[in-house]
DNA sequence: GCGACTTTGTGAATCCATGCACAAAGGCGT
DNA sequence: ACGCCTTTGTGCATGGATTCACAAAGTCGC
């Protein structure tokens, strides 16, 4: 419980690249989705003064196996004291390095409705390696609008923000109508990251990186678990099956569906 | 790229329990992930009338590996008809019987911020399985508006709506500051599920389940992999360390790390 | 100085997930 | 009725991720 992991997954392409320098560089998948958590967990212990923290207390604070932020922590490089711990600060900016933040990425959002006011707002977006270049939406009821002290623009105008301002980093709140289109839009622009938040699976060509987010998926994932819980697993229904598939699009198994739901309860 | 997956994961407490039915119930939880995008793959398909689907055609709808696709569904069940592939509406109502989706879950959504009023108007979020018993939040500007044909009420009738509604799943999109007292009213008054928005790592007691969604983590994990991709990569930083922590909080190593960034550019 | 104590970093074992490749299963045409 | 062709379901091999447990490293008290 705590915590809902999201370590390995495909996210290949790009993947095995860049090397070269002075360490392997091979960071695995699942260490780099922990580092932000790490990070914040830094950054509230520097918050509270504390100027040097054990591998224990750093991952009872992030919600991991002290083991696994040991480990993790090395693949950046060699950075504790041993008999003391890690120094927070110096920690802080050794992660930050690593994740990239110590660069400023200019990101355009795309979508000025609801989700895209909360993530324009969302505490520690733009606060530390982001900078919001433009909010962007077609809908003129909402253009000219000021949002988090950013006035939206319209959506006509992505191209020119990308080139002007070096966006590589694009977040698509829009309906799930419209994404595509705007996906296609930021990656003909030249972004080469993209954030995801429609409810739909893009399709982008070779060497662009989509990330999904989800809000309905994890409620679905809450409930199998709940379900799970609660023992609300009536018998088996195995060998029940729509038997045989004649004539194309024949009314299949609805009244056994209706059956078990019954069961159900 | 594309796509993200989020497999494994130490979901723990609540993992080995249930069983006693008729099969092994045992679902992997990476297969338990993919479920809900295989599912809005499957409603995606139902729309545009396709009666029936190949594993193929669905994993790539779906942007997954076709084996995967079979393999995942194996877990609930042998519901596919060789040489003619998965019935549409029937792998609908599996999925979602799997996922517990046959029965409606009341939820509650504390914070009524743009994020909270952007998840109750997400499509698909209240559509299937889900209803929002009540939209709360502290702030009394707030407190009385409509929201998606619902008024918010003030968070003190938390554990009312609780009772009253049989909630059992939560949603926290408040400010970090007020998300742990909020988590704690929660799971006091009942709730054992809990979607967490807020950028913070909850602490539960055994037996309740947190997922956290954290847009800003997503952000810097796109974030690395840009900067990978941008071969952004200055020489090796090895050895430098802040060597020793003599009298506790001493200046460790910031004028190195100044060094450092001024190195990256 | 020195020895006890703390904590890191990492081998090694285990578990889980992925994907290939193929045999078994079943529809469909003749 | 029979054989071809499509597609599922899965055994197996490979690769990652997690966790344990411990030696190496370094601090701190005396």
């Amino acid at each position: 419980m705590q915590n809902n992991a999201r370590p390995s997954g495909s996210h290949g392409q790009v993947a095995a690249q860049a090397e070269a320098n002075g360490r392997p560089d091979g960071i695995p998948e699942a260490t780099v989705a922990r580092l932000p958590v790490y990070l914040r967990a830094l950054y509230g212990l520097a918050e509270r003064g504390v100027s040097t923290v054990a591998s224990e207390a750093l991952a009872a604070a992030a919600g991991v196996n002290s083991a696994k932020l040991r480990k993790d922590l090395s693949h950046l490089g060699s950075y504790g004291i041993r008999g003391v711990g890690y120094d927070v600060d110096y920690l802080v900016y050794q992660v930050s390095r690593t994740l990239g933040l110590t660069q400023d990425w200019p990101v355009v959002i795309v979508g000025a409705g609801n989700l895209g006011r909360a993530l324009a707002n969302y505490g520690g977006f733009v606060s530390r390696g982001f900078t919001i270049s433009a909010m962007l939406d077609s809908d003129p009821t909402i253009v000219g609008s000021r949002i988090a002290r950013l006035t939206v623009r319209h959506v006509d105008e992505l191209e020119g923000v990308v080139l002007r301002h070096k966006v590589s980093i694009g977040v698509i709140a829009t309906p799930a109508g419209s994404a595509q289109a705007v996906c296609d839009r930021l990656v003909a622009a030249g972004v080469t990251s993209i954030l995801n938040f429609a409810p739909l699976v893009l399709s982008v060509p070779e060497g662009v990186d989509v990330r999904k987010v989800d809000l309905s998926i994890e409620l679905q994932i809450l409930a199998f678990h709940a379900q799970r819980r609660s023992g609300a697993t009536e018998g088996r229904v195995r060998g029940a099956r729509p038997q045989a598939v004649n004539g194309r699009g024949g009314p299949p198994a609805q009244e056994l569906a209706a059956q078990e739901l019954a069961a159900q309860g």
